[in-house]
RNA sequence: GCGCCUGUAGCUCAGCGGAUAGAGCACUGGCCUCCGGAGCCAGGUGUCGCAGGUUCAAAUCCUGCCAGGCGCGCCA
């Protein structure tokens, strides 16, 4: 896993120093284990931080300070990059790296551009990435809002790591919700034409249903009426399913998530791939018969008991479906699958890791993500939703109302196996209390003072020839150290399929910039003034003499806009991850 | 009853084997002659649900319990 140079180099640094000192003699052990290097979570502790002296020191039955003591005086006498090396109770090693050694982190995203961060640990591995998958029986909720921002944020995260994605959106059109649709609209359509009738039990209510009669009324006028009831139904019920599926496939691509297959249930009838995928299992001696049904053996590889995949009345049940599709996911050859699902669907995932083995692949080839629901505040209470009633907030509300960035951004802001709190008056204000502004804000002030710098005729030097060494101040430092962290972090959050540490990191790397621009001029006052004056009288003790009375040198603007420019890369890096917009204003 | 998830600051949540457990919000008080104040600074809080255990080291791993959510159909 990728994690960037610095760390990358002190930990091949650090395994060095524990092989050199075996040579030595100084160590005994025969192999080491991989030195865990982490950045150090004070700055009294210098920039990383390793704990392998304590875990050799048990294979070495020695102390962990004289282990400690042993690797830190190897480091000292061979590692360039190191300033200072520590040894601190109970053993850790705490490192000081060389100031200039940070900037080789400016030079790597110069060199790499808007693929800063990415790695090719998925080594062209190819990657089926379901998400999303609503029926087509009603306009996508928060729920479906939040798994497609997840979705797309994964196959962004999996690109940017090597790994080759495709989206798919399974559509559920077969089965009862679909009879239960095409019910609904029939009946409608029915009383709009002046027959009474009951409507069904069950039925799906609400406006759309309405709307959706409507257009079929428009499209068909009575001509239904003249035809089998069983025709009718059915040609309402394709109709709405189609139109609703339109709707869906809008409403994604206006929130930025675009499929490359969208898959039909329906279709694993018509190819006889169900009968394929339960003939293969028979094949394995996985299905036998029972009080009239088919069973799958699901026991043998831990689902709590067998399923019925065929039922007494012949038909297949939705079990038999998604066994079929995953069947084919493995047909078209992929080396992962990856499932986005609603929580309340948890209980299924054993069910689909034992389809998954009886067809001969590892369990871990599937992945299922699960996403918990979405409550929406508004005014500090929760917005309360009824499906039956037809009274819900639809994904496309919430995108009109807050944007679509700031959507992504709320249903990214938390692990998505957590209960997400979605306020909506917080995701709509423009200020700092606002994360997705805060973030976008960062990005938005550097395009503006590129522009002004472009006007004044400032140019921004290339890293190699910028005078970087004069980039000293805390907060500068500190800036490029975030920016060294970012391909662990991207590389941690595509391992863990959790994109929420990307909004964590965003968050941080947009602080260090407005703690560091509140701070610090970055170009020469507007006069001809070539200082950098103190804005108020009141900091002049908490700020050092550089940005108090020192002059502003050409060197200084040159070497801040070169970190800038970077700033704003990693800045532009990470939100595309998320899918949302680095605005140049705002 | 069985299974899965969650319990961390007033609130929303990070952290998931390492050092004195963090952030945002909320609250209080400051800060705009100049690059975007959509910003910055300063104030303080935790029996990490409880109890055992493993470990040099536990919020983190294991066991049991408590609380909340979800799931356990020849429904989809």
């Amino acid at each position: 896993m990728s994690t960037g140079i610095i760390q990358e180099q002190i930990t091949s640094a650090i395994a060095s120093a524990l092989v050199r000192a075996r040579e030595r003699g100084l160590l005994q052990s025969q192999h080491f284990p991989q030195p865990s290097v982490d950045f150090s979570k004070k700055e009294e502790w210098g920039d990383l931080s390793s704990s392998v002296a304590m875990v050799v020191a048990r294979q070495e039955k020695r102390s962990p300070m004289d282990v400690a003591h042993v690797i830190a005086d190897q480091l000292e006498t061979t590692c360039h990059l190191l300033e200072k090396v520590s040894v601190v109770p109970p053993g850790f090693l705490n490192l000081t790296l060389r100031l200039d050694c940070w900037f080789a982190v400016l030079k790597a995203i110069e060199h790499m551009g808007d693929r800063y961060g990415h790695s090719d640990t998925g080594q062209g591995q190819r990657v089926l990435l379901e998400f999303v998958s609503a029926n087509p029986t009603g306009p996508l909720h928060m729920g479906h809002g939040r798994g497609a921002a997840l979705g797309e944020s994964l196959s962004r995260l999996l690109r940017s790591s090597g790994y080759a994605v495709d989206k798919e959106y399974y559509i559920n059109d077969a089965g009862r919700q679909m009879t239960l649709l095409a019910d609904s609209v029939y009946a409608r359509y029915l009383a709009m034409h002046g027959r009474e009738v009951a409507f069904p039990e069950d039925g799906y209510q609400g406006d759309y249903i309405q709307a959706l009669t409507q257009a079929v009324v428009h499209e068909q006028g009575d001509r239904l009426l003249a035809l089998s009831p069983e025709d009718a139904q059915r040609e309402c019920g394709e109709s709405a399913s189609r139109k609703l599926l339109g709707t869906i496939r809008e409403d994604l691509a206006r929130f930025g998530v675009e499929f490359e297959t969208w898959y039909s249930e329906a279709s694993l009838f018509t190819s006889g791939k169900i009968q394929e995928a339960l003939a293969d299992l028979a094949q394995r001696d996985l299905v036998f018969t029972k009080d009239g049904a088919t069973w799958f053996r699901s026991s043998q590889f831990h689902d709590q008991k067998d399923r019925v995949v065929c039922k007494q009345d012949g038909h297949y049940t939705y079990l038999a479906s998604d066994i079929a599709y995953h069947f084919d996911k493995l047909c078209r050859r992929y080396d992962w699958l990856i499932n986005i699902w609603g929580a309340d669907h948890h209980g299924y995932v054993p069910r689909m890791h034992a389809a998954i083995q009886a067809f001969g692949s590892a369990k871990e080839r599937l992945r299922v993500v699960l996403v918990q629901m979405v409550r929406l505040l508004r005014d500090g209470k929760t917005v309360e939703m009824s499906k039956r009633a037809g009274e819900f907030i639809t994904l496309q509300d919430v995108v009109d109302e807050v944007g679509g960035d700031a959507a992504k951004f709320f249903f990214l802001m938390r692990r998505s196996d957590t209960h997400l709190e979605f306020d909506l008056e917080l995701a709509k204000k423009h200020s700092a209390e606002n994360p997705v502004y805060y973030v976008q804000y960062a990005h938005a002030r550097l395009a503006s003072l590129f522009r002004i710098a472009q006007e004044r005729g400032i140019q921004v030097p290339s890293v190699r020839e910028a005078p970087l060494l004069a980039l000293v101040q805390p907060e500068e430092i500190r800036l490029i150290k975030h920016l060294s962290r970012f391909p662990g972090v991207l590389a941690a959050s595509a391992s863990e399929l959790a994109p929420h540490h990307i909004t964590f990191y965003l968050q941080e790397l947009a602080g260090l910039l407005h703690v560091f621009y509140y701070k610090h001029r970055v170009l020469p006052s507007r006069g001809d003034g070539v200082e950098e004056t103190e804005p108020d009288g009141h900091r002049t003790f908490e700020v050092s003499p550089e940005s108090t009375r020192a002059v502003l040198s050409q060197e200084l603007t040159s070497a801040r806009l070169v970190l800038l420019r970077q700033v704003q890369v990693v800045l532009q890096n990470g939100l595309w991850l998320l899918g949302v917009t680095a605005p140049e204003k705002m």
